[in-house]
DNA sequence: ATGAAAGCGCTAACAT
DNA sequence: ATGTTAGCGCTTTCAT
């Protein structure tokens, strides 16, 4: 018999008093539901979590009882005594990268047909939050982590210290499980494919020094370049954002290119736009070829050639990864390489004419 | 799911085998700190929670002992004992949509500075991956919720009863805490615009119904054609995607619309798309003004008119207000209207000339 | 098949 | 200022 009182509390008949949540709101434990089922704790958790050994009539009585009561598990609680969680963490470099909230999309598919849940944490390209996420992530005991790593920073040492799983996504790690894009051989192949357009000064915009992706990118622009026995070089580096990329343009635009590799969508944004303030026109002037099929590459007059990463099966694929290290710790690291693909448009052809 | 991995636990002088954490590296407790600092749990749970009443010496001790065991709070186990959490669930309906992912970034922001992690669950649109997450918020019994409802749903009842605080954004939600912009008002001022700017025959490019937005956008297109007198409705529904609104477009399309309202930047992808390929010059032969102010705006020619949302400060305001309301959670509902401003672009010039 | 009871790791009274 | 102790709500032996 309770009796709720204006303070958010209620009396049980014996006169104990019991706190509430923070909200304010009594909220029902194992024990109420025991008590209004007439059965002990332990019956109720198993008659819940479907356990085959309970009588079907105390099941449905067990059932009621919780209806009623409004009773919902806390998972806190079946946690810690369970010691282990169905929430697998995502620290990402960028939310508002299409390519990182489509591999969102892939672990969170594959996660939810396991039973778990995804947390998402963004890093913002910023070593001290990814530490910030990964601490939670340790203090939260999540069963797994996938993690594009800011750099090669020593930040995942505590969780390997502590045996957590991990999976690294999009950058490698040493002696990780990871999933990556080969995206010096992709950032070769659409070099070459400037080459092939004909075109004679083409440039690289790509990341900061440290983020592996602009780092492997550029790397692959000069092997094309040094296959096809080219001496120029030209080379920005910015931020991975659009004003990253517009900077770099800029000072760019001082050495006449006449083609550009872009290592990042973001960036790419700041490129056209520096592009069309010049009044360059784009693919005749200057073709571009970007990282990253964004929604909008086909809306742009050219449209944009673009090198499509499989961001969704990226994501798939290290949520897969890191269930079965969950499953089994002592797999040997597993490296999956996914390959990227040019998709040719009208931005890196020089006869363009616009539409 | 589980598995019991025998190669991960270790024993301790005395002959005791203790568990080792899922990840099979065995983990410090807050005991095994004690007894190393030869100190009471009690002390090290105040000296690592800087509780003013330790000996500075014994604090340095404590410290010391945990680095040494790489001890990590148990948060499971803190928050258990506390009946609180430090994580806000934020609860999107499209996590590939930069309008959520802006006011994801709001929300974390502040939060962050209030020392609050940000879980964020992507409901894709969808009621039942709503609840799940809802259901998932109560279990792991979050400080606190900002959604932005699917529908109408009673989804959000289990919170209520609960009183867990929780806030809406984007989409209302009845005696309850929110953030929404006037999108009734800025669909009428931009239809108002089209008006101005001498489109004849305006069409409504909306999302489903049932989905405040959609609605709100389509009943503010009504508004305005109303005021001036206009007869001719020419609305279509879809899907918040690119194709939602590539196939209302071309649905339109027979009706020779000279002007398009759109509620939502997904769908003006499709939009745009639909009337590229039927060879109609944007702004000159279909003016097109859409929802939310996407980051490639300006790169499409002419560029794009939009509305743009406040989206970063929608979710600074909820985490403000979600935070508010978990430090006193008897505050009446608030509701905060934000404005949402036009931005003419040429896409709404009939005049325009291709750059 | 069911119950009693022992914790999971932590914090907060309550002692000292 | 520090230690002792009692739980938070749940699952899971171990009895019965």
């Amino acid at each position: 018999m309770r009796v709720i009182d204006y303070s958010g509390r209620y009396a049980f008949a014996d006169g104990a008093v019991k706190g509430a949540g923070k909200g304010g709101v009594a909220v029902a434990t194992i024990s109420d539901v025991a008590r209004q089922a007439g059965v002990s704790t332990a019956t109720v958790s198993r008659a819940l979590n479907g356990k085959s050994t309970v009588d079907p009539a105390l099941v449905a009585r067990v059932r009621a009882a919780a209806e009623e009561l409004g009773y919902h598990p806390n998972g806190l609680a079946r946690n810690l005594r369970r010691q282990e969680t169905a929430v697998l963490a995502l620290i990402i470099s960028d939310v508002e990268n299409p390519f990182f909230t489509s591999i969102a999309r892939g672990v969170e598919d594959v996660a939810q047909t396991a039973g778990y849940s995804v947390v998402l944490c963004n890093s913002d390209e910023n070593a001290d939050k990814e530490q910030r996420y990964i601490d939670v992530a340790l203090q939260e005991r999540v069963a797994g982590v996938v993690l594009s790593p800011t750099d090669v920073s020593s930040s995942v040492e505590r969780l390997r210290h502590r045996g957590t799983p991990l999976v690294a996504v999009d950058r490698p790690l040493t002696e990780c499980d990871q999933v990556l894009v080969d995206s010096r051989l992709a950032a070769r192949q659409a070099t070459e494919h400037l080459i092939g357009a004909g075109y004679r000064r083409i440039g690289c915009v790509t990341g900061p020094a440290g983020i592996r992706t602009a780092d492997d990118r550029l790397a692959g622009y000069r092997d094309a370049l040094d296959a096809a026995g080219r001496d120029l070089r030209l080379e920005r580096r910015g931020e991975y954002r659009a004003s990253g990329g517009r900077q770099a343009t800029e000072a760019l635009l001082a050495e006449s290119p006449d083609a550009l590799l872009v290592a990042n969508s973001a960036m790419a944004i700041g490129v056209l736009e520096a592009l069309g303030e010049a009044g360059l026109r784009l693919g005749r002037d200057v073709g571009v070829v970007a990282f990253d099929d964004v929604p909008w590459a086909t809306l742009i007059d050219p449209p944009l050639t673009v090198v499509a990463q499989p961001a969704y099966e990226i994501g798939a694929a290290a949520a897969r990864l890191l269930l079965a290290r969950i499953a089994e710790p002592s797999l040997p690291p597993a490296a999956t390489m996914l390959e990227a693909r040019l998709i040719e448009r009208g931005s890196t052809q020089r006869a363009t004419s616009p539409r």
